[in-house]
DNA sequence: GTACTATTGTATCAACCTGACACAATAGTA
DNA sequence: TACTATTGTGTCAGGTTGATACAATAGTAC
């Protein structure tokens, strides 16, 4: 039933560019992000692609994302770009590539050369996703940020910035909207704060803050059933980013 | 004397990537940037510039400011890649080069393509500064950030992103350092961050914040020759960025 | 020298935020 | 009714910030 893979035209992309994005969503209170493990090798990698010739950067990364996750519209943000000589690695992208089941017509082929990628991170609700490979992967999946195996590249990097971004923004953005449910107690909301900034909170000062941010709106009551005073429900007013 | 000009060839650089520079310096109570126009034309741009195939992104944006400013070491930061296709304008650029001298052999020839650009902000002390136009333009010269003439396709972006970038870094970073001689006064501190910041900032408290911050050094007296009480002399502590 | 002006360095006070901890409220269980 | 685990709120000390007061002082005028 399979076509043989073709590799994408020169003519159709710009050469030398591409991106990378660095998926980030939450559960079992751990923060993740969605890597990509390339077909009958050991690779692991950030989900990329290249830009269209008549395509905004944005643009790629959303349509690479939609294909990947099947989310539209999400929490997208461009944090760096990164252009060492050293990201130039032909033998490796040919590995990735026959690995695949490509055949290289010329070892001068725009897809060994080389790069310069500009690096997004997404947040997402994970409920929300059933990750999807692309034709170069066996899988796509969600990885603990500190427990990911190694990566391709300067990926480990970019997983770095990407994280030191996310927590710079924490404070100036409401990053936690678009990893939460649209419900959710106080005590989840701090988890993903945690998760994020990678060491615990005092709950009370917790609360304090966030109510004092005037951007949680209080619903009724979520009784788990446990034997202790039930929690309430918050979700973030709209329109305050 | 004058060799006729010769477009780089396209083998040597990347094609579709380009970096363009706010290069910020600090005089007369204005904060300013560098503007080049190019030859008889009446466009301004930001000095910028192509990223040889062998060469490091950010090695290319430092060779660039070497040749403009002469500076060698400076602050440089990376803070945003622009990259929609209205970026494309064969058109003006065609003007542009050919206002030059150069002769355009081909209409797809690949400095008239599609670029993406990688901008970079920089902090140099004026007075150690000789501006030098390139074989583009006629000058390389100084304007107030908020008395630019029209710059050309989205400089004008480019140049507020890297104001809002240097505000943000205004309290992280030393940025003070980069813009001031080696010993000034506090007020010539405190008109460097109203310049960056954009409005008046409360002479007392910002010394207090100053001092406590631990990273200035006091040095004797400097009189002025003016009646009233004479400010010490600061500098920076090293080391302490 | 004395009086005066313009500017600088320091102190003070209220408002606010933050970390640490105390304590009351409460859903379920025994 | 007593107990447990958790949640919501209050409080207090320490630090930071905005606003203001005030003392010190280099030069000028007399």
């Amino acid at each position: 039933m399979e076509s043989p893979p073709t590799l994408p035209n020169s003519r159709d992309y710009l050469r030398h560019i591409a991106y990378d994005s660095v998926v980030f969503g939450f559960s079992d209170n751990t923060l993740k992000i969605l890597i990509m493990e390339y077909h009958n090798t050991h690779y692991f990698a950030l989900p990329g692609g290249f830009v269209k010739r008549d395509e905004n950067l944005d643009d790629a990364v959303k349509r690479g994302l939609k294909e990947r996750t099947g989310l539209k519209n999400l929490f997208l943000e461009q944090f760096y770009t990164f252009g060492d000589c050293e990201r130039y690695n032909p033998e490796i992208k040919k590995e990735l590539l026959e690995a695949s089941g490509f055949s290289i017509p010329d070892e001068a082929h725009w897809m060994l050369d080389r790069f310069v990628t500009i690096a997004y991170y997404a947040l997402i609700d994970h409920r929300h996703v059933t990750p999807t490979p692309d034709e170069l992967s066996d899988s796509l999946a969600w990885h603990p940020v500190n427990k990911l195996p190694p990566l391709i590249l300067d990926h480990e990097m970019i997983v770095g910035k990407a994280l030191e971004t996310l927590r710079r923004d924490l404070d100036r953005k409401i990053v936690g909207r678009n990893l939460m449910p649209p419900k959710f107690t106080m005590k989840e909301l701090q988890r993903v704060h945690e998760a994020i900034l990678g060491h615990p909170l005092q709950r009370t000062n917790f609360q304090r803050k966030m109510l004092n941010m005037g951007i949680l709106r209080r619903h009724e009551k979520y009784f788990t059933g446990k034997s202790h005073k039930a929690p309430y429900l918050y979700s973030f007013v709209e329109g305050k980013d």
